[in-house]
DNA sequence: CGTTATGTTGACCTCCTTCAAAGGCTGTGG
DNA sequence: CCACAGCCTTTGAAGGAGGTCAACATAACG
């Protein structure tokens, strides 16, 4: 994880001015003067592939916006399994339990390669209470992970194993992707509440149907209509 | 559901700045003089068990406070059955979705009769706004919304029904309570993912083997440890 | 080229659902 | 007071879904 912001001679600080997802994350209120003047302590990291972004446990001194790639947050169930509650997107932001308590709920690990922005807990708590426009876009961020927490119990935890798969793979929106956006089947057993094994053999079995077919660029190409079926059935 | 806090005859309105449970709740922070300035458009509603406090799509004006009672909000699936996503106890907060949203996410029902305040969402926004102390209630009291689904997917949506029943006994903290505290094995199949069925047998099965037992006053009394072993195990 | 992680498949058995029926409890009306 | 309806709970039997254990394939990597 390779710090750039923070580095004279990165042309990174400009960068965050202009930055695709600053509109969706938390500094969307922002001037550009008030950005520049808060920008000092926030690192722009990059966080290859399996590689672990903080640990559950961990004293929270940073929270983390993603520009790029996908974030899976797990929890270690106390029988040794684990047990993956969220999927972070760009323009999602993880660690917000930092702001309120002192260690992280989770365990933040790189799905696909991915690109963060990493802000220390006390510039994001210094701008919630003098921005509103900020603060109003934590309070939303918040709802988000509410909303997505809510999401994993009715769609990705309820229901026989083949419908959660479907609606995992529309959660996914796996058209278009790269290959390496779909989640290995462990991580699909750990997203589901099911074994490696049943999600091995409801991965075959959909491709059997001709509900996902793998493009000879290694993309996965999933019939959406039919999966929806599956999911509401 | 009758209002009592606006009723010009009503005591409530000096008892609110006493309130037990004000000192865990969102108001935490305000003066009893700041406390009374905003005390008027608050109502303390009586919630009737298996009454509904408000409905899932439902245009959303207030948020709610628990007092006392115990509030369940569930989702309606596609498939037309349901599921618990979230269980509220006194101190806890419903409809927080208000603040940066238009419309309910969630049917709050309430489980045991339940004693509310229902408060505008503009008067929290405000406060929220101008008090810092508020506000930061306000994200803690978010983040518990987050860690609590978090637990409905780890605890209750994970592993054997067994297991998860032994989780949701030891959530409940099941001792003490008065009889009606205990959900029906209904909603106890909503709370776990599982059918009434399996819940009802799972519950026979555990008075079967002692590790709870009806009271004669009608409470259950549960061998804690012994749960705890089947929840890990 | 072996080594290791990941995916696939089979056999078997347990757990859970489904469908069905019966028992208990409460409230209502004759 | 009893009969009856309605609801929740319990229990049974049967079948299917998913877990477990194991073998093997495949691909990536030193």
């Amino acid at each position: 994880m390779k710090a750039n912001c923070t580095n004279p001679e990165w042309i990174g600080r400009s960068k965050c001015a202009v930055c695709d997802v600053r509109n969706f994350v938390l500094f969307a209120g922002l001037s550009v003067d008030e950005l520049n003047a808060i920008l000092q302590p926030i690192d722009n990291l990059h966080v290859p592939q399996h590689s672990v972004l903080y640990e559950q446990g961990e004293p929270a001194p940073n929270l983390f916006t993603v520009r790029s790639g996908l974030i899976k947050l797990k929890v270690d169930l106390s029988n040794g399994c684990q047990r993956i509650v969220r999927l972070l997107r760009p323009g999602d932001v993880a660690g917000m339990e930092t702001l309120v308590g002192e260690r992280y709920h989770h365990t933040a690990i790189a799905l696909q390669t991915a690109d963060v922005c990493r802000i220390p807990r006390d510039v994001v708590i210094r701008l919630d209470q003098t921005n509103s426009r900020v603060h109003q876009a934590l309070l939303r961020r918040w709802q988000n992970s509410v909303d997505q927490a809510d999401h994993f119990i009715t769609a990705l935890s309820t229901g026989p194993a083949e419908a959660r798969m479907a609606r995992l793979l529309i959660t996914l929106g796996c058209t278009g992707d790269q290959p390496e956006a779909m989640p290995t089947r462990e991580d699909m057993g750990a997203l589901l509440g099911i074994t490696t094994e049943t999600a091995s053999r409801i991965m075959a079995e959909f491709r059997r149907r001709g509900l996902i077919q793998t493009d000879r660029g290694g993309e996965l190409v999933c019939d959406h209509a039919g999966l929806a079926l599956l999911a509401n059935g």
